[in-house]
DNA sequence: TGGATAAGACACAATGCGTATCTTATATTT
DNA sequence: AAATATAAGATACGCATTGTGTCTTATCCA
């Protein structure tokens, strides 16, 4: 029997999959490095050896899947559409994806992580927030060159399409073109626009 | 030594508040039944005997919090201030005051049992938020009556008000009138009426 | 005052935690 | 290819918590 041992990237690749199966599965509240060592047909010491305890094996998937989908960064990703309304479906759709990947039940994990205080996650929140922030600020740029009449609103405001998705993850699970669609006409629009 | 052993009304009161107490210093995901009994001085027995788990005892807590609030039912404390505005503000105001009392520790709690697929608390969130949606109906035929220039929104969007707040609760746990100002202002104001 | 009721004390097997130690497979260096 | 270093795996420890069960004892109420 050789080569049947599992060794750095590959070993750490099958965690990462055992753990988030078994987050879908069980849930984050009930997950056991236990259970993740067995289902990665690994030994419970590999997991302590690397990470000291469950919230930062979560991370570092969160980590990983995020950046799989925001290959480059969200502000490399958007596009000119010619209108703020399909800027602002299309900035949607992206932000979602993110979400899609990363998994309804990891995120609330995490949003869970930040309610207890833990203080990794804000900062990291924080980081992602300027970004964004960023990213409409540039949106809303090119719609008042355009032609445009845009409002001006603060950075709070500015943050709303993206707790609009998170939210939405957070509590439904599911959200379609449609919903996104709606949440462009209805709010999106009349708050970054004059009508 | 007579008299010094709690029953009922007064026992359940001792552990919710040692269960509440425990949860802002240890977290809700740390939280053990024998600390609450050893906190509240009471026997580990006496919790098993009355919640079957610790999300029960969560929840229990959460309604006795924010009955105590919301005393009667919002829609009966909405008050006509003469302008939507002011009326956004109150209602904004009144809302965050029940999250305020409950805690942002709780309120992550329940977020995250949400997340987790716990399907007791999406029953509560459904009626919450149909009772929501029939105050903000309420306001905006209130501020029609009066000539407001009202825009025809949907459910989804009329449960905007509630979810700005629930959302800042859950992110940053300090909601001040001005942030609730500014939330009247520049969102709800541009989405609920025309200008 | 006596019986009903509920609180409290204690014991149990089972599970997970975090740590430590030892063995063994795989990779790297010479 | 052999020697050495590195990292994975197996196992065991004490401790905490869980859920259940049983027995005792304080408190309430008729």
């Amino acid at each position: 029997m050789k080569n049947t041992r599992k060794r750095g990237e590959t070993l750490v690749e099958s965690i990462h999959d055992a753990a988030v199966k078994l987050i879908r599965e069980v849930g984050y509240a009930n997950l056991t490095f236990q259970q993740i060592a067995k289902a990665a047909k690994t030994s419970r010491s590999v997991l302590y050896r690397r990470w000291a305890n469950m919230f930062d094996l979560l991370m570092e998937i969160v980590d990983d899947r995020s950046s799989n989908v925001l290959g480059g960064q969200l502000i490399d990703r958007i596009e000119d559409t010619g209108t703020l309304r399909g800027d602002l479906l299309h900035l949607l759709t992206l932000y979602q994806s993110t979400y899609a990947e990363i998994g309804p039940e990891i995120l609330s994990a995490v949003l869970f992580e930040i309610g207890q205080g833990n203080n990794k996650v804000p900062e990291a929140e924080v980081d992602a927030a300027a970004k964004n922030i960023l990213v409409m600020r540039k949106l809303l740029k090119n719609a008042k060159s355009r032609g445009e009449k845009i409002r001006r609103v603060g950075d709070i405001t500015l943050t709303l399409p993206f707790n609009l998705i998170r939210m939405e993850n957070l509590m439904y699970k599911k959200v379609d073109s449609k919903r996104i669609a709606l949440f462009v006409d209805e709010i999106l629009i009349p708050v970054f626009t004059m009508q």
